[in-house]
This record gives structure tokens, sequence and C-alpha cells, in this order.
DNA sequence: AGCAAATTCGTACTTTAGTATGACTCCTGC
DNA sequence: GCAGGAGTCATACTAAAGTACGAATTTGCT
């Protein structure tokens, strides 16, 4: 909200500002009209774009990107991760110890401990949690 | 890229009219340059705007929503698309069959058409599928 | 160097998932 | 009415997933 606010003033800002230069270049002379309008209308028709993209991507880091502070809170290792992604794929463990090249004994034991550590108690639900807390 | 075409053509006629409005509107010297100027940049802000949503919604609607058309393609029933969605939930065959009150066997039987009609070998592999179908 | 955590692998075991097959009921369209 | 699909359930089986040890090696950090 306060950022809204804040936004909307240097819009009022930049409007002023424009005010201003279209009349140093009126009475200069040096300018015409059109040309003023038309960088006014590109420089706001850009100025809103930007606007939007940013909040899109507001929303897209707050329900779309991992957060990586909180597979370090889970004591999650980095082998157990990779385990996780690939799990999530929908690999069996067998072809998870192919794609990572060790044994499925070892893929076994951090599936193990990825779904104590997750608190579940199959694989998909491994994967409901992991993509609830924005961790895949 | 037809419509970006068209998008920009519609720009360019905006950018011509507002040209011949502000010219209008100086020669008979009823308006003032900084009003013309405003308009324009309002107007202008708000088409930015326009366009990026519009942008963001077909993005949203081609990742985001249920494809209901796909899960009549795929011959999925009612009942297996039931046990799908709770399959995603990370429930096991047991606790499905709990909460749809019909035995484990049911269940199974359901998973096993479900595999096969999606074409997956495990329910995990399932839950992939369904999502980049945008089915779940 | 030395400790703790991470990674690796194995074996033996239990549980869950998935397949195959058959049977019964219910409902719908022809 | 009846053929066919959907839903239900059961049994028997195989395959995968998950648990519970133990143990060796590697790695990072003090």
């Amino acid at each position: 909200m306060r950022k809204t606010v804040g936004i909307f003033g240097l819009l009022a800002l930049a409007l002023l500002l424009l005010f201003k230069l279209s009349q140093y270049a009126v009475f200069r002379g040096d300018l015409k009209n059109e040309w003023v309008i038309a960088a006014v209308a590109v420089v706001f028709f850009f100025i809103g774009i930007y606007l939007n993209k940013k909040s899109l991507s507001k929303r897209e880091s707050t329900s779309g990107e991992i957060d990586s502070s909180k597979i370090s809170d889970l004591g999650l290792s980095k082998r157990e991760y990779e385990v996780l992604k690939e799990i999530s794929k929908g690999l069996s463990n067998k072809e998870i110890a192919d794609q990572l090249c060790v044994s499925e004994s070892t893929v076994k034991s951090h599936v193990s401990n990825l779904l104590v550590k997750l608190d579940a108690k199959r694989r998909t639900q491994a994967i409901q949690i992991a993509k609830e807390m924005n961790i895949l």
C-alpha cells in the first residue's frame, strides 16, 4: 500500500517535469508540440508496462519460486534435495540411482531420511508437502 | 505475431489521432498544451497497463487452470479423476479408499486404469504427467 | 589432525503399490 | 431388452517402496 502511494507520487512528479519541459520547448520554439506529445505517450506507455511487470513478478515470487531458506531450515542435505527433485519428476528409486550414478540402496537411504525430515509417510506426500513449502 | 503487428498499428493510429486533436485544440486556443499532454500521458499509461494485463492473463490461462477437455480426451471417468486428485494429495490407496468410502481393491482398480490412460508407470509419474497436462 | 556430518553401500525385512483375472451390479443408449 | 461402460469387490501374485540395522568412506570445519 505504501509502495502504491510512492509510485503514484513519482508519476505525478514525472507528469510535472514533462509539463515544464514542454513549456520551455514551446517557448523556445525549437520543438514542435507533436514531438513532445509523442515523447510523453511513449514514456508513459512504457511506464505502464513496467509497473505492471513489477507487480507481476512480485506475484510470481510469492507463489512460484523456490524457497531455499526453508530447505536449510528442514536440514535437507544437497543430495537429499536432489533426490527430492527426481522423485517429483515421477522417477523410481532405480531410475534415480541411475540418474545420480549411485546404487539403489543409497537412494533408499536418502528417501528414508527425506521422508522423516519432511514429516511424510510416502513419496507422493513428500511431493505435496514440498510443493506447499515452495521448495519444488 | 500478427496480433502484435495489429496492436502496434492501433497504437500508431491513436498517436496520429491525438496529434490531430492537439493541433485543432491549439489552433482554436481553447485548450492548453499542458492538458493535452496530461491526457496523452494518462491514456498511454493505461494502454500500457491494459496490454500487459492481457498478456498476463493469457499466460495464466495456459499454465494455471485445469483443462477439463483433456480429461475427457484421455477417457478418464469421474471416479478415476477423483482418485487421481487424492493421489496428488499424497494419500495411500487405503486412505483414498476411506476418503471415497470404497474398498482398497476398488481404488487399486481405478489406479491401474488411471496409469494406463495417463501412460504412467508409477503414481508419482501420474502426478507429474497430470500437472503438465493442466488437469490438476 | 580430528571430529561431526554427509555420502555411500549392503542385507534382511515389512509394507505398500501395481497387475491380472474374474465376477457382480447399475445405468444408459440403441 | 440387452450390449457396453462404469463402478464395485475379491483373490493371488509380482514389483516397488520403505524401515532398520550396520559399516566404510568422504568431506568440511575447527
